[in-house]
DNA sequence: CTTGACCCTGCCACCGTGGGAACCCTGAGG
DNA sequence: CCTCAGGGTTCCCACGGTGGCAGGGTCAAG
């Protein structure tokens, strides 16, 4: 039966590690668009088509997208991932190199975590100073209107 | 002598308060880039030009950039900036329309704050527990491989 | 007249994601 | 058989903001 490397019926595709890009969507919970995506930047291999040109993912893909997915809520970049991919199947890997992309990642986000902190911290001060009825006078617009030096938080 | 309204000989544009594009990024801290960019998307209206078509910029013109400055590094968006542009403009406004959208603005700094950190803590945790050596275990691999749910912060 | 520092417009790129058009394929039901 | 729904395929465009570059015009100083 057809169960060839190269191109398939897509009869055979179903069932035992088989599926279409729309149930490998559902499954690693990265939307078809995506996967596509993926696969155009060369972050996910090319897989296997039907003869119709359809796409058909092995469980591994799956795996893969999962991987990726997981990797994309803990906020990674894609070129962070495409060297966590390559070092998750590389199994002699220096866990050093993981260790190194992952404190990489956390250095940045906890500078744009103090950013943000920042510029809330200064939006509280400026909203509780503002009434917020009816009257024009504002603080905040006070504030943006200047004259302290563009670009600095105050 | 030239001070028309509408187009102005070059050399009449030097000093009080005209001054060209690349003074008006200096003295507002937006860059010549972004200047063109907000003139183009109509949050800052189109200036006066020379017969040499080049821009000429006033003092409420750079009046105007700082106040864009000043509320992109308070990461407003652009959306936002137009409406705040309008209130500020509006001499009548209620303080409590800028109030909301500084309050809405502040929600989501707040809620984009709290996803960053609980990726941090997870990525604190699973450094912690990830020597960073030469061999190859790795639980950060690990975690990002799952398998737990895909999409979900462990 | 030349040079260097500006200015002008317009197009392309980034990152990550979504939307849609125009088309092809499959399976089910009449 | 034909049709229809619900997939799949490719390709292009959009977003928010920002930067870069190409190919031109202009201005002041030497």
């Amino acid at each position: 039966m057809g169960k060839a490397d190269v191109f398939l019926e897509h009869a055979d595709a179903i069932g035992r590690g088989l599926r279409d890009i729309g149930r490998a969507a559902k499954e690693s919970g990265v939307s078809v668009k995506m996967i596509r995506h993926y696969e155009a930047i060369g972050l996910l291999k090319k897989v296997t088509r039907t003869y119709a040109n359809y796409r058909v993912y092995r469980d591994g893909d799956v795996h893969t997208l999962r991987f990726i997915k997981r990797a994309r809520t803990l906020g990674f970049p894609m070129e962070d991932i495409r060297e966590l991919l390559a070092l998750w199947q590389n199994k002699s890997r220096p866990s050093a190199s993981v260790k190194k992309i992952a404190g990489g990642h956390m250095q940045g986000l906890k500078r744009r975590i103090l950013e943000m902190q920042s510029m809330v911290a200064t939006l509280e001060h400026l909203t509780h100073n503002c009434h917020g009825d009816g009257r024009p006078d504002c603080p905040i617009l006070d504030d943006l209107a200047g004259p302290g030096k563009p670009g600095t938080l105050r």
